[in-house]
DNA sequence: CTGAAAGCGCTTACAG
DNA sequence: CTGAAAGCGCTTACAG
């Protein structure tokens, strides 16, 4: 079987390869009944329109890079999913870039990238996204970009995030209403702005129920499995012992309670622990994770599909939205007593 | 600034535009001076090939797309890292396909992926690499493709796999050495061929011992941490109650571990459990999981590896290898009293 | 060793 | 409403 191109269908069909490409694209002008027969070749030749040639005659790629640089693959493959489906709906391909903020050239890195693969966009994940310098330099390059879960605040980017400081005040009052005064907290990566909100959101719970915060229940980790088992070490040497830890993540609470339970600590009883992202693991161990759910997927998809919005019509005002994240209380939470 | 291409490349060098092409593919028949003189010219204009045009005139689109339907986050996750790392040293893209094997018209889904993409060729993991059907329909469209970790044995297949039999077994022989003969297995999902293997090493290994095969023993799981908490609610009330599970993969033996723990066992004074992959999880609880680790990236990396090659230069035998799985032991197995 | 011509399968800009 | 021409940035096939 031979390939069918534009030509095979304006032959067939008997128009000029110009009317089958107005057809293709579904530009005004063309006549009812011509269009009819063109739609109609295209079945018999089962005819699917080259994307390359395309791409090379646009200028376009059709495909969408996504950024990311996450300890957690959960969250790496939610993304995933998410953009996917927003890239298949508009047939755009996604193109998975994983790659290092602090690395060495990441500017250099990322120029290379776009040249290589002329990328029509990026969407941007944490740390990407809170970094103004890429954000920068994408601006002055003219590509498109959109931004998940930043805290930059900005009119000319795209930007789809959740609420952190709010579910992490929530997940805080739910400790408190349990009686927790005594509330440790394991901060994030310092480079994602969600570190600093999912802070903040703690300590305004704190501050809202007149509770003093202890610096010394403050650890610094950085999202990883490994930083949380040493954060919580710090943790649970600490005399007294604090009676609740609000880990910025699953995975660090994770780690909590691996080493509480080691400790032969029994959980809840003896110590309430809570996470965030309600990544897979906070169902799978044993007791379940008090987590916030945040919606990943639908903060990718968002994003991509007003990227693609974005670059196959420019708009003046650019889309801006902020999901809600939401507690889930599992058994790893109880009363202090 | 304007764009560099070819035309510009060859009118600063003064030389025609084939020339350069030659140059840029490493190509014979240059002189060394006229190819020392572009290749300096290449780097003073920061000259990058557009690779659009190029799949266009050589129809090619360097893209190797990855089918994968799998339920475990961490290995397609590990798949991708192995397959982007062997792509990016090709200066091949990935593009990233999760479908499902069971949906409807996957041949045709396949079908319309490759010639809406014009993917070069495609890396098939499990369960799509056990797929016979699928197998073949490339095979007749002329698609270069390779399979990790796939039983079928074919000759004009790349094949990279690693042998679960053999783990399995000496998983199961570390579990008999540790005194328990009441050893559960939970068993994969049946499309991949790993559920067969690891089950014939569980077998084998019972068998050289002789230990009698139990089928009330015997669980049907599908890989999913869900499907294992099904497994282990059959096992942990069977009477008498094994000393021993093994489970096909980590998730799965996380729920055995999950529901063990909930019911008050200890695990391993009272009950061993290993799994199977070493995926994270299998070390982010308490007691630790001893598995067994397989190679996915490795695998995935060769196996990519060999595809880009045989895409550039079709080779007559075709590369196939069985790389090592190695036993893992932490702290979720003991002597059994 | 080197290059002019034609072509990959589309689209853009223009003319009718 | 329709189409002939030129072009996107490369490569292939051929001639010298």
């Amino acid at each position: 079987m031979k390939k069918v191109t534009i030509n095979s269908v304006a032959q067939y069909a008997g128009v000029s390869k110009k009317t089958v490409s107005r057809v293709l694209n579904n530009e005004p002008n063309v006549s009812p009944a011509t269009r009819e027969k063109v739609l109609k070749v295209f079945k018999e030749l089962d005819y699917r329109p080259n994307p390359i040639a395309r791409g090379l005659a646009r200028n376009k790629s059709f495909i969408i890079g996504c950024l990311y640089d996450n300890p957690s693959k959960s969250y790496i493959t939610r993304v995933q999913s998410g953009a996917l489906e927003a890239c298949h709906k508009h047939n755009y391909n996604l193109l998975i870039h994983p790659c290092e903020l602090r690395g060495e050239a990441l500017i250099d890195n990322i120029d290379q990238l776009l040249t290589t693969s002329r990328l029509d966009g990026l969407v941007l994940t944490p740390p990407f996204s809170d970094s103004r310098e890429l954000i920068e330099f994408l601006k002055q390059k003219n590509i498109n970009y959109a931004l998940v879960a930043s805290a930059i605040q900005d009119d000319d980017s795209i930007s789809v995030c959740s609420n952190d400081e709010q579910g992490a005040f929530e997940l805080t009052e739910h400790l408190i209403a349990l009686g927790h005064t005594d509330i440790a907290f394991i901060k994030g990566h310092p480079d994602h702005s969600a570190t600093e909100n999912r802070f903040n959101g703690y300590k305004r719970a704190l501050e809202q129920h007149q509770i003093p915060l202890q610096e010394r229940l403050v650890a610094e980790g950085n999202f990883s499995y490994h930083s949380g088992a040493d954060s919580a070490k710090a943790i649970l040497d600490l005399t007294p012992r604090p009676s609740a830890v609000f880990a910025s993540n699953d995975y660090m609470a994770a780690a909590v309670l691996k080493l509480a339970t080691q400790r032969q600590l029994r959980v809840p009883e003896d110590l309430s622990i809570a996470g965030f992202d309600n990544a897979p693991i906070a169902r799978h161990i044993w007791p379940g994770l008090t987590t916030i759910a945040q919606p990943v997927e639908e903060m990718t998809r968002q994003a991509v599909e007003q990227l693609i919005l974005q670059i196959s019509e420019p708009q003046d005002t650019v889309y801006q939205c902020v999901l809600e994240a939401r507690l889930i209380t599992r058994e790893s939470t109880a009363a202090n007593h």
